[in-house]
DNA sequence: ATGCTTCTTTGCGCCGGCGCAAACCGGCGC
DNA sequence: GCGCCGGTTTGCGCCGGCGCAAAGAAGCAT
């Protein structure tokens, strides 16, 4: 049964950060925690926005369906982040679905709860603008790189921001820490499973990546960045 | 030389709806105004972020560009809208630039100015949030549109975009109300002006739009709709 | 007017990447 | 083991849209 969270947990989110011990205690005694398998769709789009989340474990990804069925993979995340928070902003709808990729453990609160906590602690809200500002940033970075450059180039930038996010390294080189289809990249570059497919076979004939089904590990992580920022000569050492 | 603005204006305004008198006092006691003309520079990418940033009169655009000189244009704002506010979440610098397509009158607030009044009234970071999360919302489903829709269909969201924003009944249909040339389209719809110049010409030959230069007029904004949405039959009456 | 600049239109050729379709491969249940 | 299923690879043909280039128009300045 949900339960409350321990309260060191929540000091290292971005979200309550720089709270006194006072403030943390009353968001720790209204949040809930919850556990959620693997494949579990956490909400869908369109849904009545019930609450901000808060990812203590696992990794989830927020996918937005067009009308026609057309889906855009918009984030991967991970431990410590916040997600569908936004949405009590915007219309108190989810403008899009979360979908647990791993086994997960959240914590939620309710969307008058968190209003209220927001209203008693400014510095919340603050640190939530600090974060969907870099967000918003981030998302018009993808803005900008989807409309302006080749299809090569953004699959190569959605893996280095993938590594960032969820890059382990293994003796090979950076691996993506989480099952990751074709299908799943092309959707996060807005191209098809074909290209992706093709791209990533090419990269693996020079040796750049190695990838198995849903799996995909980056053996020459600099030689990828060359690709993604377009630099003339793809340096062996740096 | 810069003033306080009018606090009635400010009342209109998103940012400070639902304030008390007293609290709005406060944010026009620390406003500056200044008066733009048109095509300056309002701020550039990269600069230090000094201010948030509200219109109260005029038109402004916002660009972003990439390490290339590519452009894309991301947002085009008109009165009573704030800009360069999330900016100050984000690192400290603009994350794009700001052009002033017409005349205008803004008022803004220097960051630790701003900082205080919201750590003073909570109520102007969660609208700020409200604006934030509904600016966030429509830049994914742009992101959703440009990496799924063709070409012709983004340039219809685009001017009907643009149309809610800025659009203003003529006689011969609804007109879009500032210059707008089929660069800053291309800019927004992630192809070239020589697609855009393509497309609208087809349309005018179908008496959809009529345009001049750094001028459009949608005659028959309901068939725009029929080829942004794809519906089958594009009615001629609704 | 006369030119100059800026924006726009249009033709033409090429190519990146999509779409279809078929084969392949690895894992899982039976 | 065997077959099935979901993910992946690859070939092939086509086409949307880009790039180049050159020629209009529409303002603006002199």
């Amino acid at each position: 049964m949900p339960h409350s969270p321990d309260p060191a947990v929540l000091h290292g989110m971005p979200l309550f950060k720089a709270l006194e011990r006072e403030a943390l205690a009353d968001v720790v005694r209204h949040a809930q925690t919850r556990l959620i398998p693997k494949g579990t769709r956490i909400f869908s789009q369109g849904d009545e926005a019930l609450a901000g989340h808060a990812l203590i474990d696992g990794q989830v990804k927020i996918v937005q369906t067009g009308p026609d069925g057309q889906q855009v993979v918009l984030h991967f995340l991970g431990a410590g982040e916040m997600f569908g928070t936004l949405a009590m902003f915007m219309g108190g709808k989810y403008p899009a679905e979360a979908l647990a990729v791993t086994d997960c453990v959240e914590i939620h609160w309710s969307v008058p709860t968190m209003m209220a906590l927001m209203e008693r602690h400014p510095r919340i809200a603050l640190n939530a603008l600090s974060i969907l500002g870099r967000r918003f940033g981030e998302v018009q970075k993808r803005l900008r790189e989807i409309s302006t450059e080749r299809v090569e180039r953004r699959i190569a930038h959605a893996l280095l921001r993938l590594v960032r996010q969820a890059g382990r390294r293994v003796e090979t080189g950076v691996e993506i820490d989480f099952p990751l289809s074709r299908q799943d990249l092309a959707e996060m570059t807005g191209t098809t499973l074909h290209t992706v497919s093709r791209t990533l076979s090419a990269w693996e004939g020079q040796g750049i990546v190695a990838s198995t089904r849903q799996h995909v590990v980056i053996t020459e992580p600099h030689r990828l960045v060359a690709i993604a920022e377009d630099l003339p000569a793809p340096k062996q050492k740096d």
